[in-house]
RNA sequence: GCGGACGUGGUGAAAUGGCAGACACGUAAGUUUCAGACGCUUAUACUGUAAAAGGUGUGCAGGUUCAAGUCCUGUCGUCCGCACCA
């Protein structure tokens, strides 16, 4: 067969007749399969998209033969960085390149032969979808989860222009390698932090990969303490944040994050020019290195003293930029006898250790960071560690001077960008009535703009777009200049989809809950803590307002695992050691690749790119055509069912069963593996001088529907050349017969003290004791036992018995 | 430092606690062919032997078990993510 001529004939008529497509009227069967759609930065499908998109289809196309209505849409992240740096490079608008490059993927991915619904196909640098994209902006606006606000983001000054935290590299731009420096801009925020609890706790109801919900626990990094409010000599208070209340009477000084409202206010006079120039220092060191833990701890001393709340006494209050204005409080009671950072920095400043808590082992060692039980604490002395931490802080309550409190490491998600290819965030700000959401929908992305960075938003120099009038008083005023975050493209397309079309909302409610949550997300690793958390976020806000009502987006995800270079490195131009996939479509056909992708690695893991195996596979598909052909082919027929029709049918029903499995769990190789196993036995059956064809021609048929997922051209023909009626995609995967796997004889391991000593064939139907009779007849079995007292008889029915002597 | 994963032939890799290396690639020999390609057959962990038998083998060291790649403890190494989060 010419596996690369027929690929075009049974795409068309595949597209023709509707081969397969999703049933609208069938939603309670309905299997949502998605894979996270691409991003059209080159202009052709990468390995790493084949090797997503193909398989992640194989796993679709399994279900479907396995009866479920499946939903398999495709579409485009298209708006985003890439493109525009393209075009400030070449001078071609993005839109341009996109668009253009879309076209070609597009053909690309029909041609792999996959069941994905083009009718729901997305493209979200188009009006007719970043128009809901906004409008999500308005609802999550009303709902007061947008919100607006200085913030300290990553500036590049040769570049003159803001970066998003993905372009910077260990502190460096990405593109010109300069410094990346840390500057307030006013920008706009989604409150994700109001969703972190239920976002932490709802990670335990998904069929996740462990890591990835770890990931994100880690990233929401939920920590339970208290807050403990401190007094200080003018009469103001400050809080700060602990874990560990129970070292409160440890507290031997205060440290505020340099840039705590408080440091100007009480930093005495003769201190003033030291704790200025510390701020200053503070503020020019990068990101990087202020928060480098090999950094030396350093801080100075404002002058003032805090009261600490439990026991009256007075302590120092320092700067230091070990601490971070933007987690807790911003300060930090210090407790060196038992923090090994205050432990390094009261050694370098000659500060008070107070030990109050002892080591349960005896060690006077410090700092002491465990848990342990409590001295020098007053009423709390004898305490132990785990009571204390909470008893403190009742205590402080009770006073008015603290109290439980729970703190998340997740931060509010920064969506603005001042970059011009993305969705305009629609907002106005009138000089009447201030800040205006703006429902005007679409706010319509202009194409003409010079998009050169220059430190402002190319849209701010677009005249006919930043003019606009108020939506609320008509007055004229100005569009805010900057546009969203791609992420935000990402959060919600999943629910559009099932809805592309929809031109009076972004979906409708009855139908996504019908279509929603997607049974099963195929997508990279490297979107945990972006993404994947947005999406949740999304999701759980949309709930709250009423859109939708389901809890979470993905209940089932699958991350597949990288294709790396021949050299082991993750394959980068600038490496050159990309392989491209053009070369092995054109010589051996979509098909035989998609198969080779499947079985040459471990599918969650991936690995170096080799190409050993592509001419087996190809080798392979080729004894499978013979096969089959032959099965259908003329030679002696007969009606019994004798041992070799007993023994191809076992196979058949073992390969079943596994490779049944083996799709449902991504695990395509050892399908794969199992397949050539029976075409192994259907060849060894095609020896036979006697064949029954009926047994025979069954097989070989089985053997094509369950190959169809992976190799779907090619068994298109195979069905269709041995006389079938209907697509392979419209039948049944073979039902598994347990009955099949029983043969008659077996081979039975003698074991004697766990050493293997003999194999004889036994009928299956044994008892335990007939068995073990049988074995000790057996003149190998006896010379090795040599008369020895058998003190215990293991037997596993179907394998093995063991004597122990 | 914290969290997650992994460590098996020349290579990709298989193994519900039950004969480690399935299935392939590669290699070697044979066969088919005018020849090559393709196909087919056989062999292929290490050691040992004329051949057997035997012995040793899943990073390393222990443990549980009749039986461990698999379970437990410790240890070394590799990869990934987070990291001054109080």
């Amino acid at each position: 067969m010419d596996k690369i001529a027929i690929e075009q004939k049974w795409n068309q008529q595949w597209k023709e007749q509707k081969a397969y497509s999703f049933d609208k009227n069938d939603v309670k069967n309905k299997d949502y399969v998605l894979e996270m759609f691409s991003y059209p930065s080159g202009a052709k499908l990468h390995i790493g998209h084949w090797y997503n998109y193909s398989l992640s289809d194989s796993y679709a196309r399994y279900r479907v033969l396995k009866g479920k209505n499946v939903y398999q849409p495709m579409g485009f992240d298209s708006f985003g960085l890439p493109a525009e740096n393209y075009a400030i490079k070449t001078g071609i608008h993005p839109q341009d390149s996109t668009l253009k490059n879309i076209a070609v993927m597009e053909k690309q991915l029909q041609d792999m032969g996959a069941l994905f619904d083009w009718d729901s196909e997305i493209k979200t640098c188009m009006p007719d979808y970043y128009k809901w994209t906004q409008w999500m902006f308005c609802q999550l606006y009303k709902n007061g989860l947008a919100y607006r606000k200085k913030a300290p983001v990553n500036w590049c000054d040769s570049c003159q222009t803001v970066l998003a935290n993905e372009q910077v590299i260990d502190g460096k731009c990405e593109r010109c390698g300069h410094e990346v420096v840390k500057k307030d801009l006013t920008q706009w925020f989604f409150k994700i932090t109001q969703y972190a609890e239920e976002l932490l706790q709802d990670l335990d109801k998904l069929d996740w990969p462990e890591k990835t919900k770890a990931m994100q626990r880690n990233w929401i990094g939920k920590s339970v303490g208290g807050e403990v409010e401190f007094t200080l000599e003018n009469g103001k208070s400050f809080r700060v944040f602990t874990t560990r209340a129970d070292t409160l009477y440890g507290c031997t000084y205060v440290i505020l994050a340099p840039e705590h409202p408080l440091v100007d206010e009480i930093t005495t006079e003769e201190n003033k020019q030291k704790v200025a120039l510390y701020k200053e220092q503070s503020a020019k060191s990068s990101e990087i290195e202020r928060l480098s833990t090999a950094k030396e701890k350093t801080g100075v001393f404002t002058g003032s003293y805090a009261i600490n709340p439990i026991n009256g006494e007075k302590v120092e209050v320092w700067v230091g930029d070990y601490v971070l204005y933007s987690y807790g409080t911003g300060a930090v009671m210090a407790v060196p006898a038992h923090d090994e950072r205050d432990f390094v920095f009261a050694k370098k400043h000659g500060l008070e250790i107070k030990r109050v808590i002892v080591d349960p082992n005896g060690s006077q060692e410090l700092p002491f960071c465990e848990y342990g039980t409590l001295v020098n604490s007053q009423e709390f002395d004898g305490m132990d560690s785990a009571t204390a931490r909470v008893e403190i802080v009742k205590k402080l309550e009770k006073i008015g001077k603290g109290e439980l409190k729970t703190n998340y490491r997740l931060r509010d998600w920064l969506v603005s960008r001042q970059r011009y290819w993305g969705a305009p965030i629609p907002i106005v700000y009138c000089p009447d009535c201030g800040t205006v959401l703006d429902e005007r929908l679409p706010v319509e992305l202009p194409y003409d703009v010079n998009f050169t960075p220059d430190g402002e938003s190319p849209l701010k120099k677009c005249e006919q777009f930043i003019h606009t009038t108020c939506p609320k008083c008509g007055k004229p005023a100005i569009r805010e200049a900057d546009t969203m975050d791609t992420f935000v493209c990402s959060s919600w397309y999943f629910l559009r989809y099932p809805d592309a079309n929809n031109d009076k909302e972004p979906f409708n409610t009855e139908w996504i809950d019908k279509m929603l949550p997607v049974d099963k997300y195929v997508g990279g690793a490297e979107h945990a803590c972006m993404h994947l958390l947005y999406a949740r976020f999304f999701t759980k806000a949309l709930r709250d307002m009423g859109y939708l009502h389901f809890d979470e987006p993905f209940l089932s995800l699958v991350h597949q695992g990288t294709i790396l270079g021949p050299d082991g490195n993750k394959m980068s131009k600038s490496l050159g050691n990309t392989v491209s996939p053009d070369e092995y479509i054109e010589k051996y056909g979509s098909d035989v690749f998609r198969t080779y992708l499947a079985f040459g690695f471990k599918y969650i893991e991936g690995g170096p790119w080799s190409d050993d195996g592509v001419v087996g596979i190809n080798k392979w598909l080729d004894r499978v055509e013979r096969q089959v052909l032959s099965a259908f082919g003329d030679y002696q027929t007969t009606d019994q069912v004798g041992k070799a029709e007993q023994e191809l049918n076992r196979v058949l029903h073992n390969t079943i069963s596994h490779v049944d499995e083996d799709y449902a769990t991504f695990s395509f190789n050892t399908a794969v593996a199992r397949m050539m196993e029976l075409t192994n036995a259907l060849a060894k059956y095609e020896s036979c001088a006697v064949k029954n064809k009926q047994v025979y021609c069954n097989v070989a048929k089985q053997l094509v529907i369950m190959l169809s997922p992976l190799a779907p051209h090619f068994t298109e023909e195979l069905w269709h050349q041995i006389g079938q009626e209907g697509f392979v995609v419209r039948q049944k995967f073979p039902q598994f017969d347990e009955s099949a796997l029983k043969v008659q004889q077996i081979e039975l391991l003698v074991q004697i003290n766990s050493r293997p000593k003999a194999r004889i064939e036994v009928a299956s139907d044994l008892s335990n004791e007939q068995l073990q009779q049988t074995a000790l007849q057996d003149g190998k079995v006896q010379e090795a036992l040599n008369g020895a007292t058998i003190k215990k008889v293991i037997v596993v029915p179907n394998k093995l018995i063991n004597f122990i002597i």
